[in-house]
DNA sequence: CTCGATTGTGTTAGCGACTACCAGTTTGGT
DNA sequence: ACCAAACTGGTAGTCGCTAACACAATCGAG
Protein backbone atom coordinates (compact mmCIF):
# COMPACT_ATOMS: atom_id res chain seq x y z
CA UNK A 1 0.00 0.00 0.00
CA UNK A 2 1.43 3.75 0.22
CA UNK A 3 3.08 5.56 3.17
CA UNK A 4 1.67 8.83 3.52
CA UNK A 5 -1.83 8.16 4.11
CA UNK A 6 -0.82 5.48 6.70
CA UNK A 7 1.73 7.77 8.28
CA UNK A 8 -0.87 10.34 8.74
CA UNK A 9 -3.16 8.28 9.83
CA UNK A 10 -1.08 6.66 12.80
CA UNK A 11 0.04 10.62 13.55
CA UNK A 12 -3.55 12.17 14.23
CA UNK A 13 -4.27 8.28 16.21
CA UNK A 14 -1.13 9.39 18.28
CA UNK A 15 -2.08 12.64 18.92
CA UNK A 16 -5.73 11.85 19.60
CA UNK A 17 -4.71 9.35 21.98
CA UNK A 18 -2.25 11.28 23.77
CA UNK A 19 -3.97 14.04 24.07
CA UNK A 20 -6.89 12.45 25.21
CA UNK A 21 -4.79 10.11 28.19
CA UNK A 22 -3.07 13.76 29.27
CA UNK A 23 -6.70 14.83 29.77
CA UNK A 24 -8.07 12.07 31.60
CA UNK A 25 -5.20 11.64 33.85
CA UNK A 26 -5.48 15.74 34.45
CA UNK A 27 -9.42 16.09 35.20
CA UNK A 28 -10.59 12.60 35.35
CA UNK A 29 -11.97 10.35 33.06
CA UNK A 30 -15.59 10.90 33.27
CA UNK A 31 -14.92 14.62 33.80
CA UNK A 32 -13.77 15.03 30.14
CA UNK A 33 -15.81 14.78 27.13
CA UNK A 34 -14.61 13.62 23.50
CA UNK A 35 -15.45 16.73 22.61
CA UNK A 36 -12.69 18.06 24.68
CA UNK A 37 -10.07 15.09 23.60
CA UNK A 38 -10.89 16.22 20.07
CA UNK A 39 -10.30 19.86 20.80
CA UNK A 40 -7.11 19.27 21.99
CA UNK A 41 -6.02 17.41 19.26
CA UNK A 42 -6.68 19.56 16.65
CA UNK A 43 -9.76 17.56 15.29
CA UNK A 44 -13.17 17.30 15.16
CA UNK A 45 -15.07 14.99 17.55
CA UNK A 46 -16.25 12.62 14.04
CA UNK A 47 -12.74 12.15 13.84
CA UNK A 48 -12.15 10.75 17.09
CA UNK A 49 -14.97 8.19 16.69
CA UNK A 50 -13.24 6.94 13.37
CA UNK A 51 -10.46 6.18 14.96
CA UNK A 52 -11.29 5.02 18.00
CA UNK A 53 -14.51 2.46 17.72
CA UNK A 54 -15.56 3.95 21.95
CA UNK A 55 -14.37 6.50 24.26
CA UNK A 56 -13.06 3.60 26.61
CA UNK A 57 -10.27 2.69 23.63
CA UNK A 58 -8.66 5.44 23.81
CA UNK A 59 -7.16 3.96 26.88
CA UNK A 60 -7.27 0.44 26.83
CA UNK A 61 -4.43 -1.55 26.45
CA UNK A 62 -4.70 -4.70 24.27
CA UNK A 63 -1.92 -6.10 22.28
CA UNK A 64 -0.01 -9.30 23.54
CA UNK A 65 -3.11 -11.63 22.95
CA UNK A 66 -2.34 -13.35 20.03
CA UNK A 67 1.11 -13.75 21.02
CA UNK A 68 0.18 -15.21 24.41
CA UNK A 69 -2.06 -17.61 22.72
CA UNK A 70 0.37 -18.71 20.25
CA UNK A 71 3.28 -19.33 22.62
CA UNK A 72 0.66 -21.68 24.49
CA UNK A 73 -0.08 -23.71 21.42
CA UNK A 74 3.28 -24.15 20.99
CA UNK A 75 4.68 -24.83 24.72
CA UNK A 76 4.92 -29.04 25.44
CA UNK A 77 1.29 -30.24 26.43
CA UNK A 78 2.81 -32.61 29.36
CA UNK A 79 3.32 -29.46 31.61
CA UNK A 80 0.22 -28.80 33.81
CA UNK A 81 -1.96 -26.02 32.15
CA UNK A 82 -1.11 -23.51 34.64
CA UNK A 83 2.38 -23.69 33.63
CA UNK A 84 1.80 -23.51 30.64
CA UNK A 85 -0.26 -20.61 30.92
CA UNK A 86 1.79 -18.80 33.41
CA UNK A 87 5.20 -19.06 31.82
CA UNK A 88 3.22 -17.88 28.63
CA UNK A 89 2.00 -14.52 30.62
CA UNK A 90 5.35 -14.31 32.25
CA UNK A 91 7.43 -13.76 28.70
CA UNK A 92 4.31 -11.77 27.35
CA UNK A 93 5.05 -9.30 30.23
CA UNK A 94 8.90 -9.08 29.97
CA UNK A 95 7.96 -7.75 26.23
CA UNK A 96 5.49 -5.66 27.34
CA UNK A 97 7.92 -3.57 29.92
CA UNK A 98 10.55 -3.93 27.61
CA UNK A 99 8.62 -1.26 25.28
CA UNK A 100 10.23 1.74 25.44
CA UNK A 101 6.74 3.95 26.87
CA UNK A 102 6.63 2.44 30.15
CA UNK A 103 5.30 5.93 31.75
CA UNK A 104 2.65 6.09 28.91
CA UNK A 105 1.64 2.55 29.69
CA UNK A 106 1.59 3.11 33.14
CA UNK A 107 -0.80 6.19 32.81
CA UNK A 108 -3.01 4.12 30.59
CA UNK A 109 -2.53 1.09 33.22
CA UNK A 110 -3.53 3.90 36.23
CA UNK A 111 -6.56 5.09 34.47
CA UNK A 112 -7.59 1.43 34.22
CA UNK A 113 -7.52 0.67 37.35
CA UNK A 114 -9.14 3.77 38.89
CA UNK A 115 -12.46 4.33 36.41
CA UNK A 116 -15.16 1.81 37.17
CA UNK A 117 -15.86 2.18 33.26
CA UNK A 118 -12.13 1.44 31.99
CA UNK A 119 -11.63 -1.31 34.56
CA UNK A 120 -14.95 -3.63 34.16
CA UNK A 121 -13.88 -3.25 30.00
CA UNK A 122 -10.71 -4.18 30.35
CA UNK A 123 -11.49 -7.48 32.61
CA UNK A 124 -13.78 -8.08 29.81
CA UNK A 125 -10.66 -8.09 27.69
CA UNK A 126 -9.32 -10.04 29.81
CA UNK A 127 -12.05 -12.50 29.26
CA UNK A 128 -11.66 -12.82 25.42
CA UNK A 129 -8.31 -13.31 26.00
CA UNK A 130 -9.24 -16.78 28.59
CA UNK A 131 -11.20 -17.73 25.02
CA UNK A 132 -8.33 -17.02 22.85
CA UNK A 133 -6.01 -18.68 25.29
CA UNK A 134 -8.51 -22.18 25.49
CA UNK A 135 -9.18 -21.92 21.99
CA UNK A 136 -5.41 -22.25 21.29
CA UNK A 137 -5.21 -25.66 23.35
CA UNK A 138 -6.28 -28.29 21.79
CA UNK A 139 -10.12 -28.95 21.57
CA UNK A 140 -10.59 -32.28 23.85
CA UNK A 141 -13.74 -33.15 25.27
CA UNK A 142 -16.48 -30.79 27.16
CA UNK A 143 -14.63 -31.88 30.51
CA UNK A 144 -11.37 -30.83 29.40
CA UNK A 145 -12.65 -28.04 28.10
CA UNK A 146 -14.17 -26.84 31.19
CA UNK A 147 -10.77 -27.47 33.01
CA UNK A 148 -9.04 -25.16 30.58
CA UNK A 149 -10.95 -22.47 30.94
CA UNK A 150 -10.94 -22.94 35.19
CA UNK A 151 -7.31 -23.00 34.46
CA UNK A 152 -6.72 -20.12 32.32
CA UNK A 153 -9.34 -17.53 34.19
CA UNK A 154 -6.97 -18.18 36.88
CA UNK A 155 -4.00 -17.97 35.75
CA UNK A 156 -5.12 -14.81 34.38
CA UNK A 157 -6.93 -13.36 37.85
CA UNK A 158 -3.63 -13.71 39.00
CA UNK A 159 -1.91 -11.82 36.48
CA UNK A 160 -4.39 -8.98 36.87
CA UNK A 161 -3.27 -9.09 40.63
CA UNK A 162 -0.15 -8.85 39.39
CA UNK A 163 -0.71 -5.67 36.89
CA UNK A 164 -2.55 -3.71 39.95
CA UNK A 165 0.46 -3.98 41.79
CA UNK A 166 2.97 -3.26 39.26
CA UNK A 167 0.86 -0.20 38.71
CA UNK A 168 0.35 0.85 42.54
CA UNK A 169 4.15 0.53 42.75
CA UNK A 170 4.13 3.20 39.81
CA UNK A 171 6.28 0.18 37.83
CA UNK A 172 9.54 0.45 40.15
CA UNK A 173 8.61 -3.49 40.59
CA UNK A 174 9.85 -6.06 37.83
CA UNK A 175 6.12 -7.26 36.39
CA UNK A 176 7.74 -10.69 34.69
CA UNK A 177 8.91 -11.39 38.49
CA UNK A 178 4.86 -9.88 39.95
CA UNK A 179 3.17 -12.13 37.71
CA UNK A 180 5.77 -15.10 38.59
CA UNK A 181 5.17 -14.30 42.49
CA UNK A 182 1.27 -14.25 42.17
CA UNK A 183 1.39 -17.29 40.22
CA UNK A 184 2.93 -18.87 43.01
CA UNK A 185 0.75 -18.07 45.59
CA UNK A 186 -2.70 -18.76 44.36
CA UNK A 187 -1.08 -22.57 42.82
CA UNK A 188 1.77 -22.91 45.14
CA UNK A 189 5.58 -23.06 43.82
CA UNK A 190 5.69 -26.62 43.07
CA UNK A 191 4.14 -25.49 39.58
CA UNK A 192 7.15 -23.93 38.60
CA UNK A 193 9.40 -26.67 39.66
CA UNK A 194 7.60 -29.66 39.00
CA UNK A 195 4.29 -30.99 38.44
CA UNK A 196 2.22 -31.30 41.85
CA UNK A 197 1.21 -34.70 41.13
CA UNK A 198 -0.01 -37.22 38.04
CA UNK A 199 -2.72 -34.59 37.32
CA UNK A 200 -3.87 -37.19 34.27
CA UNK A 201 -6.43 -35.18 32.33
CA UNK B 1 -40.88 1.54 59.25
CA UNK B 2 -42.07 -0.83 57.32
CA UNK B 3 -45.54 -1.67 55.59
CA UNK B 4 -47.40 -0.47 52.87
CA UNK B 5 -44.96 2.25 51.84
CA UNK B 6 -41.73 -0.41 51.34
CA UNK B 7 -44.56 -2.97 50.28
CA UNK B 8 -45.44 -0.86 47.22
CA UNK B 9 -41.65 -0.06 46.78
CA UNK B 10 -40.52 -3.54 46.85
CA UNK B 11 -43.47 -4.19 44.57
CA UNK B 12 -43.08 -2.17 42.03
CA UNK B 13 -39.52 -2.68 41.63
CA UNK B 14 -40.12 -6.58 41.13
CA UNK B 15 -43.02 -5.63 38.05
CA UNK B 16 -39.81 -3.42 36.65
CA UNK B 17 -36.86 -5.94 36.84
CA UNK B 18 -39.72 -9.09 35.51
CA UNK B 19 -40.18 -6.85 32.52
CA UNK B 20 -37.17 -5.74 32.09
CA UNK B 21 -35.92 -9.31 31.86
CA UNK B 22 -38.82 -10.61 30.13
CA UNK B 23 -38.16 -7.36 27.05
CA UNK B 24 -34.59 -7.98 27.59
CA UNK B 25 -34.54 -11.52 26.74
CA UNK B 26 -36.73 -11.35 24.16
CA UNK B 27 -35.99 -8.63 22.02
CA UNK B 28 -32.07 -8.16 23.08
CA UNK B 29 -30.59 -5.72 25.81
CA UNK B 30 -29.43 -3.23 23.32
CA UNK B 31 -32.52 -3.24 21.78
CA UNK B 32 -34.61 -2.68 24.57
CA UNK B 33 -35.13 1.20 25.60
CA UNK B 34 -35.45 2.03 29.07
CA UNK B 35 -38.51 3.54 27.88
CA UNK B 36 -39.83 0.01 26.62
CA UNK B 37 -38.88 -1.02 30.01
CA UNK B 38 -40.93 1.78 31.80
CA UNK B 39 -44.04 1.51 29.33
CA UNK B 40 -44.26 -2.41 30.39
CA UNK B 41 -44.21 -1.82 33.99
CA UNK B 42 -46.61 0.75 33.51
CA UNK B 43 -44.68 3.43 35.44
CA UNK B 44 -42.37 6.44 34.08
CA UNK B 45 -39.18 6.18 32.67
CA UNK B 46 -37.73 8.53 35.62
CA UNK B 47 -39.39 6.13 37.94
CA UNK B 48 -36.95 2.83 36.45
CA UNK B 49 -33.81 5.49 37.31
CA UNK B 50 -35.23 5.92 40.91
CA UNK B 51 -35.08 2.40 41.53
CA UNK B 52 -32.55 0.80 39.70
CA UNK B 53 -29.25 3.14 39.42
CA UNK B 54 -28.21 2.47 35.81
CA UNK B 55 -30.17 0.26 32.80
CA UNK B 56 -27.45 -2.66 33.66
CA UNK B 57 -28.88 -2.87 37.14
CA UNK B 58 -31.66 -3.98 36.02
CA UNK B 59 -29.71 -7.28 35.14
CA UNK B 60 -26.86 -7.57 37.44
CA UNK B 61 -27.09 -10.25 40.62
CA UNK B 62 -24.62 -9.11 43.79
CA UNK B 63 -26.10 -10.71 47.12
CA UNK B 64 -23.89 -13.22 48.89
CA UNK B 65 -21.08 -10.88 48.44
CA UNK B 66 -21.22 -9.83 52.13
CA UNK B 67 -22.24 -13.06 53.37
CA UNK B 68 -18.68 -14.90 51.67
CA UNK B 69 -17.06 -12.38 53.06
CA UNK B 70 -18.41 -13.08 56.11
CA UNK B 71 -17.61 -16.89 56.16
CA UNK B 72 -14.59 -16.53 55.06
CA UNK B 73 -13.27 -14.06 58.13
CA UNK B 74 -14.85 -16.94 60.18
CA UNK B 75 -13.20 -19.83 58.39
CA UNK B 76 -10.08 -21.25 60.50
CA UNK B 77 -6.58 -19.56 59.75
CA UNK B 78 -4.80 -22.82 59.29
CA UNK B 79 -6.02 -23.64 56.08
CA UNK B 80 -4.09 -22.68 52.97
CA UNK B 81 -5.96 -19.73 51.32
CA UNK B 82 -7.54 -21.03 48.51
CA UNK B 83 -9.26 -24.01 50.56
CA UNK B 84 -10.69 -21.28 52.90
CA UNK B 85 -12.57 -18.68 49.92
CA UNK B 86 -13.30 -21.61 47.76
CA UNK B 87 -15.41 -23.62 50.63
CA UNK B 88 -16.97 -20.39 51.22
CA UNK B 89 -17.81 -19.98 47.25
CA UNK B 90 -19.47 -23.43 47.35
CA UNK B 91 -21.08 -22.87 50.65
CA UNK B 92 -22.49 -19.35 48.83
CA UNK B 93 -23.69 -21.30 45.52
CA UNK B 94 -25.28 -24.05 47.09
CA UNK B 95 -27.77 -21.15 49.13
CA UNK B 96 -27.58 -18.99 45.79
CA UNK B 97 -29.70 -22.42 43.77
CA UNK B 98 -31.52 -23.11 46.87
CA UNK B 99 -33.88 -20.10 45.96
CA UNK B 100 -36.69 -20.80 44.23
CA UNK B 101 -36.86 -18.07 41.57
CA UNK B 102 -33.47 -20.47 39.57
CA UNK B 103 -35.60 -19.79 35.77
CA UNK B 104 -35.31 -15.89 36.81
CA UNK B 105 -32.01 -16.43 38.00
CA UNK B 106 -30.29 -18.38 34.84
CA UNK B 107 -32.27 -15.90 32.75
CA UNK B 108 -30.27 -12.92 34.29
CA UNK B 109 -27.00 -14.81 33.84
CA UNK B 110 -27.45 -15.54 30.36
CA UNK B 111 -28.01 -11.98 29.89
CA UNK B 112 -24.82 -11.00 32.18
CA UNK B 113 -22.87 -13.86 29.85
CA UNK B 114 -24.00 -13.36 26.16
CA UNK B 115 -24.42 -9.19 26.18
CA UNK B 116 -20.69 -7.31 26.65
CA UNK B 117 -22.07 -4.54 28.50
CA UNK B 118 -24.18 -6.37 30.86
CA UNK B 119 -20.67 -9.09 31.13
CA UNK B 120 -17.81 -6.03 31.85
CA UNK B 121 -20.07 -4.87 34.55
CA UNK B 122 -20.56 -8.38 36.36
CA UNK B 123 -16.37 -8.73 35.82
CA UNK B 124 -16.10 -5.54 37.75
CA UNK B 125 -18.87 -6.91 40.48
CA UNK B 126 -16.56 -9.94 41.00
CA UNK B 127 -14.12 -7.49 41.02
CA UNK B 128 -15.24 -5.96 43.90
CA UNK B 129 -16.06 -9.44 45.49
CA UNK B 130 -12.28 -10.14 45.57
CA UNK B 131 -11.59 -6.75 47.57
CA UNK B 132 -14.55 -7.76 49.95
CA UNK B 133 -12.82 -11.14 50.32
CA UNK B 134 -9.47 -9.60 50.69
CA UNK B 135 -10.33 -7.06 53.70
CA UNK B 136 -12.27 -10.19 55.27
CA UNK B 137 -8.94 -11.69 56.02
CA UNK B 138 -6.53 -10.24 58.53
CA UNK B 139 -4.63 -7.48 57.39
CA UNK B 140 -0.62 -8.45 57.08
CA UNK B 141 2.55 -7.22 55.70
CA UNK B 142 2.27 -5.94 51.95
CA UNK B 143 3.48 -9.20 50.99
CA UNK B 144 0.65 -11.51 52.87
CA UNK B 145 -1.76 -8.68 51.20
CA UNK B 146 -0.57 -9.23 47.43
CA UNK B 147 -1.31 -13.38 48.31
CA UNK B 148 -4.11 -12.97 49.53
CA UNK B 149 -5.31 -10.96 46.53
CA UNK B 150 -3.79 -13.29 44.03
CA UNK B 151 -5.70 -16.44 45.90
CA UNK B 152 -9.27 -14.69 45.77
CA UNK B 153 -8.82 -13.42 42.01
CA UNK B 154 -8.13 -17.06 40.78
CA UNK B 155 -10.58 -18.42 43.21
CA UNK B 156 -13.41 -16.14 41.94
CA UNK B 157 -11.83 -16.29 38.08
CA UNK B 158 -12.33 -20.44 38.94
CA UNK B 159 -16.26 -19.68 40.13
CA UNK B 160 -16.82 -17.32 37.25
CA UNK B 161 -15.95 -20.00 34.69
CA UNK B 162 -18.30 -22.06 36.58
CA UNK B 163 -21.04 -20.12 36.71
CA UNK B 164 -20.86 -19.67 32.71
CA UNK B 165 -20.94 -23.14 32.42
CA UNK B 166 -23.91 -23.61 34.34
CA UNK B 167 -25.75 -21.06 32.08
CA UNK B 168 -24.82 -23.24 29.45
CA UNK B 169 -26.07 -26.16 30.80
CA UNK B 170 -29.47 -24.22 31.77
CA UNK B 171 -29.15 -24.97 35.18
CA UNK B 172 -29.28 -28.68 34.91
CA UNK B 173 -25.89 -29.56 36.68
CA UNK B 174 -25.36 -28.61 40.25
CA UNK B 175 -23.44 -25.34 40.63
CA UNK B 176 -21.43 -26.34 44.23
CA UNK B 177 -20.09 -29.25 42.08
CA UNK B 178 -19.40 -27.43 39.39
CA UNK B 179 -17.13 -24.91 41.43
CA UNK B 180 -15.66 -27.55 43.19
CA UNK B 181 -14.75 -29.06 40.27
CA UNK B 182 -13.52 -25.90 38.70
CA UNK B 183 -11.26 -24.92 41.86
CA UNK B 184 -10.11 -28.61 41.71
CA UNK B 185 -8.94 -27.77 37.75
CA UNK B 186 -7.40 -24.93 38.84
CA UNK B 187 -5.35 -25.69 41.69
CA UNK B 188 -5.30 -29.34 41.72
CA UNK B 189 -7.52 -31.80 44.19
CA UNK B 190 -5.01 -31.56 47.02
CA UNK B 191 -6.30 -28.24 48.22
CA UNK B 192 -9.35 -30.08 49.31
CA UNK B 193 -7.84 -33.08 50.97
CA UNK B 194 -4.54 -31.28 52.66
CA UNK B 195 -1.89 -28.52 51.56
CA UNK B 196 -0.04 -29.60 47.91
CA UNK B 197 3.74 -29.76 49.54
CA UNK B 198 2.87 -32.41 52.37
CA UNK B 199 1.98 -35.00 49.90
CA UNK B 200 4.38 -33.82 47.21
CA UNK B 201 7.50 -34.07 49.42
C1' DC C 1 -0.20 15.77 -15.85
C1' DT C 2 -4.88 14.72 -15.71
C1' DC C 3 -8.74 11.97 -14.48
C1' DG C 4 -11.39 8.93 -11.74
C1' DA C 5 -11.52 6.31 -7.49
C1' DT C 6 -10.39 5.80 -2.79
C1' DT C 7 -9.90 7.71 1.68
C1' DG C 8 -9.86 11.14 5.55
C1' DT C 9 -12.42 14.81 7.47
C1' DG C 10 -16.26 17.98 8.70
C1' DT C 11 -21.24 19.19 9.42
C1' DT C 12 -25.73 18.24 10.68
C1' DA C 13 -29.36 15.70 12.68
C1' DG C 14 -30.80 12.29 15.66
C1' DC C 15 -31.24 8.35 19.27
C1' DG C 16 -30.71 6.70 23.88
C1' DA C 17 -28.72 6.64 28.66
C1' DC C 18 -28.68 9.53 32.39
C1' DT C 19 -29.16 13.88 35.52
C1' DA C 20 -30.95 18.19 37.63
C1' DC C 21 -34.69 20.74 38.79
C1' DC C 22 -39.33 21.63 39.77
C1' DA C 23 -44.08 20.28 40.91
C1' DG C 24 -47.99 17.31 42.46
C1' DT C 25 -49.56 13.44 45.16
C1' DT C 26 -49.56 9.91 48.63
C1' DT C 27 -48.16 8.01 53.02
C1' DG C 28 -46.69 7.79 58.04
C1' DG C 29 -46.42 9.67 62.53
C1' DT C 30 -48.33 12.81 65.99
C1' DA D 1 -56.29 17.00 60.89
C1' DC D 2 -51.52 18.35 60.24
C1' DC D 3 -46.73 18.30 58.78
C1' DA D 4 -42.74 16.09 57.10
C1' DA D 5 -41.13 12.60 54.43
C1' DA D 6 -41.19 9.78 50.45
C1' DC D 7 -42.91 8.40 45.67
C1' DT D 8 -43.90 9.84 41.16
C1' DG D 9 -44.08 12.62 36.80
C1' DG D 10 -42.59 16.26 33.42
C1' DT D 11 -39.17 19.20 31.24
C1' DA D 12 -34.95 20.32 29.70
C1' DG D 13 -30.33 19.39 29.05
C1' DT D 14 -25.58 16.82 28.68
C1' DC D 15 -22.95 13.28 26.73
C1' DG D 16 -21.70 9.02 24.13
C1' DC D 17 -22.47 7.41 19.73
C1' DT D 18 -24.37 6.69 14.78
C1' DA D 19 -26.05 7.75 10.08
C1' DA D 20 -26.19 10.45 5.99
C1' DC D 21 -24.37 13.75 3.06
C1' DA D 22 -20.75 16.95 1.21
C1' DC D 23 -15.92 18.45 0.54
C1' DA D 24 -10.95 18.07 0.12
C1' DA D 25 -6.70 15.43 -0.13
C1' DT D 26 -4.33 11.44 -1.92
C1' DC D 27 -3.21 7.62 -4.91
C1' DG D 28 -3.19 4.63 -9.26
C1' DA D 29 -3.40 4.58 -14.13
C1' DG D 30 -3.64 6.40 -18.73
Amino acid sequence: MSTLRQQRRAETQRAIQTHAIRLFTERGYDATTVADVAEAAGVSPMTVYRHFPTKEDLVLVDEYGALIAGRIAASPAGQPLVRRIGTALVEAAALLTAGTEKRFLLARLRLMISTPALRARHLDNVYALQQAIVDALPAGDPEADFRAHAAASACLAAMHTALVRWAADDGRADLPDLISKALAAAFGPELYTGPCSGKAG
